[in-house]
RNA sequence: CGGGGGAUAGUGUAAUGGUAACACGCCUGGUUCGGGUCCAGGAGAUUUCGGGUUCGAGUCCCGAUCCCCCGACCA
C-alpha cells in the first residue's frame, strides 16, 4: 500500500470532544472517526485492525469447530417477546415499519439462532453444535462513552453451543475460555480470567477483563493465581484459591463465557430425542467477544505520548517504509517489497513528498510494529526498528530476509 | 434521565456589544530534508439551529439540537 494513496489523514491535534486514550489516538492516527455519540466509521486503517482481530478470532473459532454463519441485525418483536427480553432487555433499539411490525435492532442473538437451531436439530446425534458470526450489534445505551469501549453500534463475534448436558456445556465453556486466554496471549494482552454474575443471560459468568484507566468494570485480582472477581459479587477481599488479599482495578470487560443452561431452550422449545427416546431440552452456552471494544483496549493499553504501538498479530501492517531520500532508489524499495512478500506480510510504503520529520512523526503516531528506513545517510544499509522500541538494527539488503525471517519468527 | 462543561473554516484556537482573526491543513510557485522545514501568493465561515433584546449580536436573553465528562444502566 503506498501511503500517499492511503485514505487516511494524520491529524496534528488530539480531537478536542474525545477524552479516551483509545479515541483520541485513533482519530487522531486516521484509523476511525466519530459519526455521533458511540458510533464510529472504520477508515481503511481501522477496518485492517477489525480484519485482523477477526482473523485472529475466527482461526480459535473454527479450532473448536465451530461453524461460522451470518443472522439478521433486524430482529422480529415476537422473538423479543418469547423470552420476555422485549420488556427487560433495556439497551434494545425498537423501531417500527412503515406497516406497523415492529422490530429490533439486535444487541445479542439467543432470540434468533435458537429458533433456527431448532428448525435443524432432532437427534441427540445432532449434538454438540457450536455456531458463531462476526457482526455488527446494536445497544442503546444510556450514555456511549469512552470512544470504541461503550458504543450505541459495535462489532462482536457470538458463539453459541448446543448441548445434551450441562455438563457437555461447562466442559465446552472451559475450551472456549482457553481460546479467548490463547487470542489474548497473542495480542500480549493481560486479561484476567474473572468470576461475575450473568446478568439478563444467566445466573453466573465468566468475564474477560483488561485493566485500564478507562475501565468501567471494577475488578478484585489474585495477583497470585490471576484470576479476579467482578466487584459486584464478591463480598469479602480474598482469593477463594489461595486466600491471597485481592487488589482493586478498574478494567474492560473484552469477553464473556456464559452457561445458559436450558432456559433459552424452553424459551422456544428446543428439544432433542435422546438415547432412551425421550425428549429434553438443550442446554446451551453464548460466548461474545467485542472485537471493536477489543480494538479500543489494545490502544488503551498500548501506546506512548507518540502514538500507537500496535501488536503484530493485530497491527494495520506489519511493516512501515520510509523513504527518506530525495531521490528514490526503485530497485531497492522494490528488492525490500520482494522480501516482505516473499515474508507473507503486508506493508504499507511511505512515499510522500514531504518532510522526513512529518514521516517520522506519522510512523511513530500510527504504530506499525516494523519500520524500514532508507536515508541517504545510510548509504546502502537498510535501518530496521521496532515501534516498541529504541533500538535501531543497520542491514545490508542482502541480509534483510534472513534477520526479518527470524526477528518474527516465520519458520 | 440528574449534575457539570462545550459548540467559531477540514483540524486546533482567538475575537472590551461595533460587522470574524491566527496556526496547522488545502491550492500555486520556490526551498529544505533523520523527528509535524522555510518563504511568497491564494482559496476556504450564513460563528450548530430557531426566536428575542439592540442602531448594531460570535458575544446578552429564551428555546432546541449535538458533543464531552461524572452518576444511574450495561457486551
Amino acid at each position: 500500500m503506498f501511503q500517499s494513496k492511503l485514505f487516511y489523514k494524520a491529524k496534528k491535534e488530539f480531537p478536542k470532544d474525545e477524552e479516551s486514550i483509545n479515541a483520541k489516538y485513533l482519530i487522531r492516527a486516521g484509523f476511525i472517526e466519530k459519526l455521533s455519540s458511540g458510533v464510529y466509521e472504520f477508515l481503511p486503517l481501522g477496518f485492517r485492525v477489525l480484519e485482523k482481530i477477526t482473523d485472529l478470532v475466527r482461526k480459535e473459532m473454527l479450532s473448536l469447530n465451530a461453524q461460522e454463519l451470518l443472522l439478521p441485525a433486524l430482529h422480529p418483536k415476537e422473538n423479543w417477546l418469547a423470552t420476555q427480553r422485549w420488556e427487560k432487555f433495556d439497551a434494545l433499539f425498537k423501531l417500527k415499519s412503515r406497516t406497523g411490525s415492529e422490530y429490533a435492532l439486535g444487541p445479542t442473538h439467543e432470540e434468533i439462532i435458537f429458533p433456527l437451531v431448532k428448525e435443524m436439530i432432532s437427534s441427540y446425534k445432532d449434538l454438540p453444535l457450536a455456531l458463531f458470526q462476526i457482526q455488527t450489534k446494536f445497544r442503546d445505551e444510556l450514555r456511549a462513552k469512552a470512544g470504541l469501549l461503550r458504543g450505541r453500534e459495535f462489532l462482536m463475534k457470538d458463539l453459541y453451543s448446543f448441548h445434551k448436558t450441562n455438563e457437555e456445556v461447562e466442559k465446552f465453556k472451559e475450551k472456549v475460555d482457553r481460546a479467548y486466554l490463547r487470542i489474548f496471549k497473542v495480542l500480549g494482552l493481560k486479561v484476567y480470567k474473572t468470576f461475575a454474575s450473568g446478568g439478563t443471560f444467566s445466573k453466573y459468568s465468566t468475564e474477560f477483563q483488561v485493566p485500564t484507566e478507562f475501565g468501567e468494570d471494577e475488578i478484585l485480582i489474585c495477583s497470585n493465581c490471576k484470576v479476579a472477581w467482578n466487584k459486584e459479587i464478591k463480598s469479602d477481599r480474598i482469593c477463594n484459591f489461595c486466600k491471597e488479599i485481592l487488589t482493586d482495578h478498574k478494567a474492560i470487560e473484552v469477553g464473556n463465557t456464559f452457561n445458559l443452561g436450558d432456559s433459552f431452550s424452553k424459551s422456544f422449545d428446543l428439544k432433542f430425542k435422546d438415547k432412551d427416546g425421550k425428549e429434553k431440552y438443550v442446554f446451551a452456552g453464548c460466548y461474545g467477544l467485542g472485537i471493536s471494544r477489543l480494538m479500543g483496549a489494545i490502544v488503551e493499553v498500548f501506546h506512548d505520548d507518540r502514538g500507537i504501538i500496535w501488536p503484530e498479530k493485530v497491527a494495520p501492517f506489519t511493516f512501515h517504509i520510509l523513504i527518506l531520500k530525495k531521490k528514490v532508489n526503485l530497485s531497492e524499495v522494490e528488492s525490500i517489497v520482494k522480501i516482505i512478500e516473499k515474508l507473507k506480510k503486508d506493508y504499507l510504503l511511505d512515499e510522500r513528498n514531504i518532510s522526513f520529520g512529518q514521516k517520522l512523526v506519522e510512523s511513530d503516531l500510527i504504530g506499525i510494529p516494523y519500520r524500514l528506513v532508507l536515508s541517504e545517510r545510510l548509504k546502502n544499509m537498510i535501518e530496521f526498528k521496532e515501534r516498541k522500541s529504541e533500538k535501531v538494527k543497520l542491514l545490508k539488503i542482502s541480509e534483510l530476509f534472513k534477520f526479518l525471517k527470524e526477528k518474527l519468527k516465520i519458520k
